[in-house]
RNA sequence: GCGCUCGUAGCUCAGUUGGAUAGAGUACUUGACUACGAAUCAAGUGGUCGGAGGUUCAAAUCCUUCCGGGCGCGCCA
């Protein structure tokens, strides 16, 4: 969209501003406030070569320049330093009849990762562990990324990094064996296992002697044991179900489940490779790479008991990723507490030689901030992911009963809106930022918020099934009024938005993006009449409505949020 | 102590890679439903972009240095 309108000013004014296109091309920005036109060009840089006031020489060129007009622009004006392009509205409107409504399901794609595959591990909670809302983040910043990439054209393998292994198995196998037959497995297995959990580590903190018995079972398991074998088999499913529940509702499906159990078998030959690189060393009985040079602590490979260790399953993990499902991009979701760990590995894969590694991102996240105490999920006073979206749920089935009483499916959507306000809530913030966890704000349906943009897609689905005739795919007419202008330019931004929004691996920039367009469309909605005007008038409106609903639901859609068709 | 990261309106946050007069939401004050859906819109109040230097045509944005918060720093993941 907007690409198509730099393309059109780079080729036909680079000669005669003497320029490369592609300088041109990467100059052309949009302009920030209103009244700007389309595009705009800085000339603060050649102005200093020339020896020119800034204004004297955007005055100059942009005379130049209208003197011969290509037959898509309408005007070319210089504003203090700045030549702005004003393009045709005729032109626009063909323009976006195109790019939106001749593209449905597909608006603002690109092929910018066509014949690439992308890894991408999130969500990734613990076996046995209910997920908690620290996980959302994990989950849907994933998702969302997810989404994002495949809008760029790439093929998209969602991993699940299971947490499937460790001592904690033991425990939990150890706390079966004894009293699990006390629990509801067959009713209520999930919770039934947390039970289990909770309660080993509530008598453990009296009797530590339960640690080495833990440790022991899960040697056995280590080893092979086929009855601890089959329990830890049980304890995966129960959980991977229970997960799943969660995930349907936010939206999520991970394409592989490669846990932590996954890597055992390659634990030996990561070790072994680096120590043929000669990149190992024995320290305190451990053994470590150390980084020269490098302001980091070294990275622990192997205990002193022998036993591996965090990073060394993260070399493996990224090893199997890059080497052998060949990805192009391999991504890690997880929380900005780890940031040193994914620069430790980052940094022994490159001397290791691997020249992959650059393409290996850590995409971080803050931590969510609690008014309380910390959380702790051994504890058992964490909140819950599935009470977050219960709660949502609840509350927004007492609005709808309060606003819209008479609504079908209003269970549906209920869950429609509730889900969608915590999953917007949460990205519509910059991921690297900590966050305070406040319930108020995040069920909040006014204002800034998820059930705001579905808000302005149901006015838009419901203006559409009133005008009841087919909208043309195509249109024309003046759009007289300057929110018109708005909406349209703000139109213009999505296909930018989208990759913008991928290559930086920041969701909050499309859904800032989608609070504004919704901004733009209801000014537009609160200032013009659509419906009963004039033929063309009333075309042309519906026309930008339908646009909109497009953008909205397509945008909403990438960012896990589903759009009710009513509300 | 060292490293990473954040600091923007009373509160919660945007600011798309250095551009035009720093924007939203919320809260507070006020106005708009015999109206295409008021989960909306309009108007007002609210700012030394943590402080100080520097880089340049241009800095909330980049560099240096302080101050303050969060996280991390060898046998957990």
């Amino acid at each position: 969209m907007l690409q198509n309108l730099r393309v059109i000013v780079a080729s036909h004014y680079a000669p005669l501003l003497g320029k490369d296109v592609a300088l041109v091309l990467r100059l052309l920005e949009s302009p920030k406030g209103e009244g700007h036109g389309h595009l705009s060009l800085p000339v603060f840089a050649w102005s200093k070569e020339l020896k020119k006031a800034p204004q004297v020489l955007a005055q100059e060129l942009a005379q130049q320049m209208s003197a011969n007009l290509p037959s898509e622009i309408e005007a070319v004006l210089p504003v203090s330093g700045f030549i702005n392009f004003k393009f045709k509205i005729s032109y626009l409107q063909s323009l976006l009849a195109t790019a939106i409504l001749a593209r449905r399901g597909q608006v603002g794609h690109s092929t910018l990762g066509a014949g690439k595959k992308m890894l991408i591990d999130f969500s990734s909670p613990n076996v046995a562990k209910p997920m908690h809302i620290g996980h959302l983040r994990a989950t849907v910043i994933g998702q969302a990324i997810v989404n994002l990439a495949k809008t760029q054209g790439y093929q998209v393998v969602g991993l699940n990094h299971l947490g499937d292994w460790g001592v904690q198995f033991g425990k939990l196998a150890w706390a079966y064996l004894k009293w699990g037959s006390e629990y509801p497995f067959n009713e209520k297995p999930f919770e039934s296992l947390y039970a289990l959990y909770v309660r080993f580590h509530d008598e453990a903190e009296r009797t530590p002697e339960l640690e080495n018995e833990g440790s022991k079972v899960f040697k056995r398991l280590e080893d092979g044991d086929p009855e601890i074998l089959a329990l830890w088999q049980k304890f995966v499913e129960i959980s991977l179900k229970d997960y799943q529940r969660i995930w349907d509702q936010l939206g999520v499906k991970h394409d592989l489940v490669r846990g932590e159990s996954f890597y055992n078998s390659r634990l030996k030959g990561v070790e072994t490779e680096l120590e043929q690189k000669g990149l190992i060393e024995a320290s305190d009985g451990a053994m470590v790479v150390r980084f020269e040079g490098e302001t980091m602590p070294p990275c622990l490979i192997r205990k002193s008991d022998g036993a591996s260790l965090y990073a060394t399953r993260d070399l493996a993990s990224a090893l199997y990723r890059m080497n052998e499902l060949h990805a192009d991009l391999n991504l890690y979701v997880v929380g900005m507490d780890q940031a040193l760990h994914f620069r430790q590995v980052f940094k022994v894969l490159e001397k290791m030689g691997y020249p992959w590694v650059g393409q290996c991102h850590h995409i971080g996240f803050g931590m969510y901030r609690f008014k309380d105490a910390r959380i702790s999920t051994r504890k058992g006073n964490a909140i819950f992911l599935e009470d977050v979206l219960a709660k949502a749920t609840t509350l927004a089935r007492e609005v709808i009963a309060q606003k819209n009483s008479s609504l079908p499916n209003a269970e549906t959507i209920a869950r429609q809106v509730g889900v969608g306000a915590i999953v917007f809530n949460d990205l519509m913030n910059d991921r690297v930022k900590d966050v305070d966890f406040d319930w108020d704000r995040a069920l909040d349906f006014e204002g800034d918020s998820g059930p705001y943009v579905q808000y302005c897609s149901v006015r838009c689905l419901s203006l559409m099934r009133k005008y009841g005739k087919p909208i043309p795919s195509s249109f024309t007419g003046v759009l007289p009024s300057v929110e018109e202008g708005e909406l349209l330019r703000c139109l213009l931004n999505y296909e930018d938005t989208l990759k913008n929004s991928f290559q930086n691996f920041k969701p909050h920039f499309l859904a800032g993006y989608l609070l504004e367009l919704c901004r733009r469309f209801n000014q537009f909605y609160n200032k013009c009449r659509i419906l009963g005007e004039p033929a063309e008038l009333e075309q042309g409106r519906m026309t930008l409505v339908q646009m909109t609903q497009a953008v909205l639901t397509e945008g909403l859609s990438i960012l896990g949020v589903e759009t009710p068709e009513a509300m």
